[in-house]
DNA sequence: ATAAATGCAAAGCATTTGCAACCAT
DNA sequence: ATGGTTGCAAATGCTTTGCATTTAT
């Protein structure tokens, strides 16, 4: 990875997208290094998880992570959805009805059984809008 | 905590209750860590991370979390929604329309710039919920 | 009395990073 | 030749845990 977006085409990362594309599995970084190194024994940790962000920021992969290392917790333990704002991380509340009826439908189309659901919304906060707004005026 | 569910009433507890209410940052660990101190010291990062569990097994508060220490990756980039098995962490890709008229919704009405959504639904999966009726049987 | 809870410090563990060598452009 | 990329290993940093001690019931 680099500042100015270039990217360069390489045998690993390929390997890895193919990898990537190859399953539904929703595989953890040590999953993918494992079946990478099936095709190319040398390839090292670090590389899959630098691809996999790369991947991810190229708009080629999602990545199912709450976005931070570390986990924030709530002291209204009602259900109720979140705003995340991904250049300063602030966790907003929004005042939006919560939506139970999509839990049942979940249930029947997937046969499973349903405890509860997250529903977050990402974006930048009205603080950091305006601030990138400025940036992009230099 | 303990296996039975049995939980004694301490001032640590009550104390990092009191701390999470009070706030609507959606705070880290660390943060209600430094907050607690401010009246008792010697409290230890360890109780704040034994009570915090605690408590959202409690049903007290709620951890913002993915649930898992590691990401997952999905090489379907197209938004959509999934379904994670809290017994066995399977991953299951749903099909269910994209409501995308809510990110509209929550731009104007938390003043933010919305880019993207998330909506997860949590439970047992086809599998595990069998074998968990299986058990109760035992 | 009894076992849950605490403080402390030492792991644990997924992920990141520094650096020299490498290779795509 | 230039600098993005890699492999390797050490380092990060949030979170968990073992253990002796304290404390709620």
């Amino acid at each position: 990875m680099n500042t100015r977006g270039f990217v360069r085409k390489t045998r690993q990362r390929e390997v890895i997208l193919h990898v990537l594309r190859s399953t539904k599995s929703h595989p953890t970084a040590d999953w993918v290094y494992q079946e990478v190194r099936k095709e190319m024994p040398n390839v090292s940790l670090g590389t899959i998880y630098r691809n996999l962000r790369t991947l991810t920021e190229m708009g080629e992969a999602l990545e199912l992570s709450y976005g931070s290392t570390y986990s924030r917790f709530d002291g209204n333990p009602e259900n109720h959805y979140h705003f995340v704002c991904e250049a300063c991380g602030e966790v907003i509340d929004l005042d939006i009805p919560v939506i139970a009826q999509l839990e049942a439908n979940v249930s029947v189309q997937a046969k499973v059984e349903v405890t509860h659901h997250r529903l977050e919304f990402y974006g930048r906060c009205e603080h950091c809008k305006q601030t990138d707004s400025q940036q992009e005026a230099n």
